[in-house]
DNA sequence: CCTGCAATACTCGTCTACGAGTACTCGTGT
DNA sequence: ACACGAGTACTCGTAGACGAGTATTGCAGG
């Protein structure tokens, strides 16, 4: 079970391994992660940048190295990190690589309750899904091998999103198939499911399929 | 661009699907949900049902349908789903199905700031990770394969859940035989990156790849 | 020289998700 | 006959995430 960290939010995350370069402000922090790409490597919302950071400090992962101002601009507290954010960074990456945690997409949530619509309109809305992701897929394929300079190392995050999104587009294309050519067992039982809106009971009581054991 | 639903949490999607079934009151939608395993498709705080379930009230999405009292205990709300909740629900349904979301998963985050480690431990942790989850894999594949009487289609989640599952566990091999036998270019940058916790110049300046646009 | 717009560097109030607690009740063992 | 533990059915306080706003400055253009 992944520990629960004193500062959980992965904007947290995010903000330890950029100050871990160099001590800096909230405001330059955000420019650099921008600049780098950052958002899209985790869904970073712009408003929790100061509450975070002002917990990274409480909670002693960053200190106050001082406040410098420049010019007539307002004053900008400069922070650095501490030796258990350092410490706390690296812990978190161990985390994060090692235990494969369950963060359900929600697409999967759309699935599984797929029978509040009828099979032919998901056969519909899946195709449309499909062509939003191959035009993506292909898009961000291009942009990736038109960059030769940086080593790879330095863009594992989006080779892997890329693998994922690739497979996830095979299996939308499996499972449209077998809806559109007839072969998906079931499509009968869906359909009824849906006019009626009610399951068929000896399904009903199948359906308490126990949860695999962890 | 997802429109802001009134009610966000995915919840609330659990909630509408389960009484659209038939009336009843919050205790059961929690219990029939439970014992359709569908924590496994959304990952379902059970301190947020009464204030979902009052929300999707507010916004005419439930309607209350009366309050009864069984025995002695104490009284009980019983909700049913309003037209409006009908519509909801299926409206919900198609944007999950058709819009690319884009939730990034914390492995992913994790893999974004890899440089705070050594190489050589991540490859340790990589192989923690591919040994829990294949164990995992087989686990629900097994599972799935036993699952011989309800018909495919309420089980498709968890289809695609091992379809991705499966595609990160093989995309996680490749990376790690790459660290292990030495052939993924840049190992000695990360090495040198990881030990000075400077990026080169050269390449900090590259790094500032564009986001491919939308 | 003055206007306006974009960027800078935050602040604040709202909203809500969540965890931890609570009170009651039924069945079971003794 | 009653003590108990396991459900049942919620309630509530709080932390913190987020969006929208704000005030200042630099600079480009007329």
């Amino acid at each position: 079970m992944a520990k629960r960290r004193k500062v959980g939010n992965l904007l947290g995350l995010a903000v330890l391994s950029t100050v871990s370069a160099r001590p800096m402000h909230p405001y330059e922090m955000a420019a650099l992660m921008r600049a780098r790409g950052k958002e899209r490597d985790m869904d970073i919302k712009w408003g929790s940048l100061y509450t975070v950071v002002g917990n990274l400090e409480k909670h002693g992962f960053l200190a106050v190295e001082g406040s410098a101002r420049e010019g007539a601009r307002p004053e900008r507290t400069v922070y650095r990190i501490t030796d258990a954010g350092t410490r706390e960074l690296a812990d978190w990456v161990r985390e994060l690589i090692t235990v494969p945690e369950r963060d359900v997409p929600r697409f999967e949530a759309g699935l599984s309750v797929l029978g509040a619509l009828a099979p032919d309109e998901v056969a519909g809305l899946l195709r449309r899904r499909l062509g939003t992701m191959e035009r993506q897929i292909a898009g961000d394929e291009a942009a990736l091998a038109a960059e030769t300079e940086v080593p790879r190392i330095f863009l594992i995050e989006e080779e892997y999103d890329l693998a994922i999104r690739r497979a996830e587009a095979a299996w939308v294309r499996g499972f449209l198939a077998e809806i559109e050519d007839g072969t998906l067992p079931g499509l009968d039982l869906w359909r009824a499911f849906h006019r009626t809106g009610e399951m068929p009971p000896e399904i009903a009581a199948l359906a308490e399929r126990g949860a695999p054991g962890e």
